[in-house]
DNA sequence: TGAATTTCATTCGCTAATCAAATTATAATT
DNA sequence: AATTATAATTTGATTAGCGAATGAAATTCA
C-alpha cells in the first residue's frame, strides 16, 4: 500500500478514536450512556420524533428505540404523548429537564473543534471543508458494496 | 455558529456513519462482532499478546479482554498458553483459521477508500493528508491518547 | 361496509459487551 | 517467611441490541 494511503487511515483512525473517546467523557458526564443521549439528542433537535423517526435516525432498530426511551423517560428527560390524528404513533418531547441537560452539557469535542476551526484562515477551513467531503463520499460510495460472506464455521453454543 | 464550521461538522458525521456502518457489515460477514475482531486483529498484528497488551489496546477492561479471548477461542481462532517463563501471563496467538479470517476480510470501508484515494490526483491526496491531521490534531488536542477502540476494524499492520 | 393487510409501538427472550469487585495463582520485595 | 504487587479469571450487575410475537389502529380493497 502506497505511504500516503496508509498515513491518511492513520489520520481517518485518530479521528475515530478522538470521537470514541469523546462519547464515552460525555456519556459520564450526563450519567447518560451515548446511545440514550443520541436519542434525546435527535428528540430535543426535531421538537419531537416517534420510535420510529429515532429509530431511523439512531441507526437502531425500533425496539432498541423504544427501550431507550424507557430509560429516558424514567429519569424524567423526555414525555410520551399519544398521536391525536394517529393513535398508533407516539410522540416522543423533551422536557425541560432533558433540554437542561443538553445545554448543559455542551458537547466538549464539538467545541474544541469549532473553536479551532474558527481561528483557521479561510483558505485552510477551505480546503478542510472539501477533504472531508471527499472522504466521506468516498467511504459512502462503498456502503452499497455486497458483503463477503464467510464460511467462520458453525456458531458454537454452550 | 458559523457556516464552515457546521458544514465541517455534518462531513465528519457522515464520515462516522459510515464507519458504523462498516463495522456492522464486516461484523455480519466474519460472523464476529467488531469488539471480537479488533482483539482477533490485534493478537495477529502482534503475532502474540496478553490479556492486558489486549485490554490496552482494545481500550476495554480486563475481565472483558477475558471475555472476547474466551468467545474466539470457542471458535477455535486463537489460542491461550500460559506463559513459560512467568506462569502468570497467558498468551493469546492466533491459530491459522484465524489469521486465514483476517485475510479473506479486508476490511471492505478501507478498501474502498483506498482504491478511491490512489486514484486521486497527486495534489488531492496531499490537500486530505494535510486535513484529516490537521483535523485529528484538533481534536485531540484536549484528550490524551488512551484508548484506541475504532469501528474502522483494523489496527496497523505495517 | 367488512375483511384483509399494513403500520406502529411494545413486550419477550436471548446474546453480547462492559465494568467493578472479589478470587486465585504467581512473582518480586523486604 | 511474610508482604506486596501483578496477571488472569470469575462473579454479579447493567446496558444495548436483535428478532419474533403481540396488540392496536389505520388503510386498502373487494
Amino acid at each position: 500500500m502506497e505511504n500516503r494511503t496508509q498515513t491518511s487511515l492513520i489520520a481517518l483512525r485518530r479521528i475515530l478514536r478522538a470521537t470514541e473517546l469523546n462519547a464515552r467523557t460525555l456519556a459520564r458526564a450526563t450519567g447518560l450512556t451515548t446511545p440514550q443521549l443520541i436519542v434525546l439528542e435527535i428528540v430535543a433537535a426535531a421538537g419531537r420524533a416517534t420510535p420510529k423517526d429515532i429509530s431511523g435516525k439512531a441507526g437502531v432498530g425500533q425496539a432498541t428505540a423504544t427501550a431507550l426511551v424507557d430509560k429516558l423517560e424514567a429519569r424524567g428527560l423526555v414525555t410520551r404523548t399519544r398521536g391525536e390524528r394517529d393513535k398508533r404513533v407516539v410522540w416522543v418531547a423533551p422536557t425541560e429537564i432533558g433540554r437542561e441537560l443538553l445545554k448543559a452539557a455542551p458537547d466538549p469535542l464539538q467545541k474544541t473543534f469549532s473553536k479551532q476551526f474558527e481561528a483557521l484562515p479561510d483558505w485552510e477551513q477551505g480546503m478542510i471543508v472539501a477533504a472531508l467531503e471527499r472522504v466521506g463520499a468516498m467511504l459512502n460510495a462503498g456502503a452499497l458494496d455486497a458483503a463477503p460472506l464467510l464460511d467462520v464455521g458453525a456458531v458454537d453454543r454452550k
